[in-house]
RNA sequence: GCGCCUGUAGCUCAGUCGGAUAGAGCACUCGCCUUCUAAGCGAGUUGUCGCAGGUUCGAUUCCUGCCAGGCGCGCCA
């Protein structure tokens, strides 16, 4: 028997070779011999090809049964020609060729400004999308803008209050932004006020929402943050493409009616209980949008939606997904759903809560202001979304690589600046003078085993939906360029003439800067030539 | 009550389909700049991987139960 794939690892302890097999201890049971025996007729047969003979210099079996694999250095090397060919494209890969993917994410209520909660989602799922995309998928980045029901109502008699300089509604909006827009559209369109009530109320909300709106791409456009459709709620019941979903719905048999509501069988499929999308009164609730907009995205060419929620979402996780199977979609493949657990923020050791603007939580716009685009965006985007974390706002701030982003951004700046020296002193470097032979330090080797790393990063960044292993993957190359940096000289020193290895390690240099450029921009983070 | 997430060093957290001695950063101690950016590097110290079972050659990782914390369970959106 033989198993499904061949795991090839990377050893923590570089004593164990460059990449590292337990093929031998799975397959000792079956063969009925012991691991290492088998491990010794696999090295057998492996010593017999012509490949592996030309670009592996050791295979040595190690503890229980391992087999580890010491790569020949010249065929080792050549990834830095790779890199220097392939530019900003070194790492991108195929494993997500031909699948469409609908990434969808922050998604908020055009009601106010974007809060902490949207900000995780605005840089995670922007890394994602371009993740997703170096993978070889076509990605489709979505905002969906929940532009219907009682909020937005809500929402239109809350300014249309402060316009008037009433008190807002109990439950209505209360943030110091809504004096604002309520003065703004005031100030546009003073015969707002004398309307009658709703259709001032719906004044109000369609002006309200117009600006919130323009000031939330305002705000995600500073961020770095792009979406190639900004998707409207109330869209989906334009040109009855709602009535359109339902037979389709219909069609697969899970539609039904009970006590005058239209309902969707979501417990066919796993829910806990049946959701209704036409209220007995006739409306349409929330619900009947999520069908109606996983069937949009679907009919659109999306082959796999993935939403990302937050936290307190996660209880729509089984309806959604009972969506995709009523539809007739296969669950466990044409939707996933990301869950974001929360953030907080501290500031001087306490917990940052009140935003004066939001009237709530802090804004993504006062997160900016505090500690800039590309610590905001590295630190969101370093921890798995389920993970619950902190944001240090000092620590962000502090520039000593207590706070990573510096660490790393310093690291593509100092080889900036070699690279600037080299130049000057007339050292050539280049796809030329990569040497391959003259490499041989073990920081040297280290640090071109590092990069070669990089196209499976990006790949299971990107299987997986987990940017931060790219951030972690850049943390790791900048350390080991540190280390390198501390212990080969790359320049000649005051008057000795330069030579092959200078070119030599300029090269490699050149090749370490061109991979964590690219893959801080999968994070959408900033490489600076200089600090 | 039911469901989801989390529990790893003093602190903040990584840990790939189950692999070898469980890793970073910070903090603490001590070294390293008359020459490439010291926002850096090196050395030292730090662990019942929440607890208890199970699966197996092997479990931080998978399964079950329990403990602790966070969140969610509307014909609201």
């Amino acid at each position: 028997m033989l198993p499904d794939s061949i795991t090839l690892e990377r050893p923590k302890n570089r004593d164990h070779g460059d990449y590292a097999t337990s093929i031998a201890l799975a397959l000792a049971k079956s063969a009925g011999l012991n691991p290492r025996e088998v491990a010794e007729i696999i090295i057998k047969h492996l010593e017999a090809d012509s490949f592996i003979k030309q670009s592996v210099s050791a295979l040595d079996i190690a503890g229980p049964g391992f087999i580890n694999i010491t790569l020949d250095r010249a065929s080792q090397a050549q990834v830095i020609s790779q890199i220097l060919e392939q530019g900003a494209k070194f790492g991108h890969g195929e494993v997500l060729k031909g699948v469409s993917v609908n990434l969808e994410f922050i998604s908020a209520n055009p009601t106010g400004p974007l809060h902490l909660g949207h900000t995780r989602w605005a840089a995670v799922g922007d890394a994602l999308g371009r993740v997703l995309s170096a993978a070889g998928a076509k990605v489709s980045r979505e905002f969906y803008i929940n532009d219907r029901g009682n909020q937005m109502e809500l929402f239109g008699a809350s300014l249309r209050a402060a316009a008037l300089g009433q008190s807002v509604p109990e439950d209505g909006y209360h943030g110091e932004y809504i004096g604002d827009i309520a003065q703004e559209i005031k100030k546009e369109h003073p015969d707002f006020l004398k309307l009658d009530e709703s259709t001032s109320i719906g004044a109000f909300r369609d002006a309200g929402y117009a600006l919130q709106l323009k000031d939330q791409q305002r705000v995600l456009d500073t961020f770095g943050t792009h979406f190639d459709t900004w998707f409207s709620e109330l869209s989906l019941y334009e040109n009855n493409f709602f009535g359109h979903c339902q037979d389709t719905l219909k069609a697969q048999g899970h539609v039904y009616e009970q006590e005058g509501a239209i309902w969707l069988r979501t417990t066919d499929f796993g829910d806990d209980k049946d959701r209704v999308m036409i209220k007995s009164d006739g409306t349409f609730a929330y619900f009947a949008s999520d069908t109606a907009y996983y069937i949009s995205k679907r009919e659109r060419g999306s082959d796999i939606c993935i939403y990302m929620l937050g936290a307190d979402h996660h209880g729509y996780v089984n309806r959604l997904k009972a969506i995709a199977a009523c539809a007739g979609d296969n669950p466990e493949y044409n939707i996933e759903i990301l869950i974001g657990q929360m953030v907080k923020i501290i500031e001087n050791g306490e917990e940052l809560k009140l935003s004066k603007r939001a009237g709530t939580i802090i804004t993504l716009e006062e997160l900016v202001e505090k500690v800039g685009v590309d610590a905001a965006r590295y630190t969101l985007i370093r921890y798995p979304t389920d993970t619950p974390m902190v944001m240090d706002v000092d620590l962000l701030r502090s520039r000593t690589n207590e706070n990573p982003v510096y660490y790393v951004q310093y690291a593509h700046a100092r080889i900036c600046a070699v690279l600037r020296n080299a130049e000057e002193l007339g050292i050539p470097y280049g796809a030329d003078y990569v040497h391959p032979e003259l490499l041989t330090h073990e920081r040297e080797r280290e640090l071109i085993g590092a990069l070669a790393e990089f196209p499976r990063i990006v790949a299971g960044a990107a299987e997986l939906r987990e940017p931060h292993r790219v951030a972690r993957y850049i943390e790791e190359i900048a350390g080991v360029y540190h280390r390198f940096y501390a212990d080969c000289r790359v320049l000649p020193l005051g008057e000795e003439k330069a030579g092959a290895l200078s070119s030599a390690r300029a090269t490699l240099c050149k090749a370490t800067a061109q991979v964590i450029a690219n893959s801080l921009a999968l994070l959408g983070v900033s490489a600076p030539e200089r600090m």
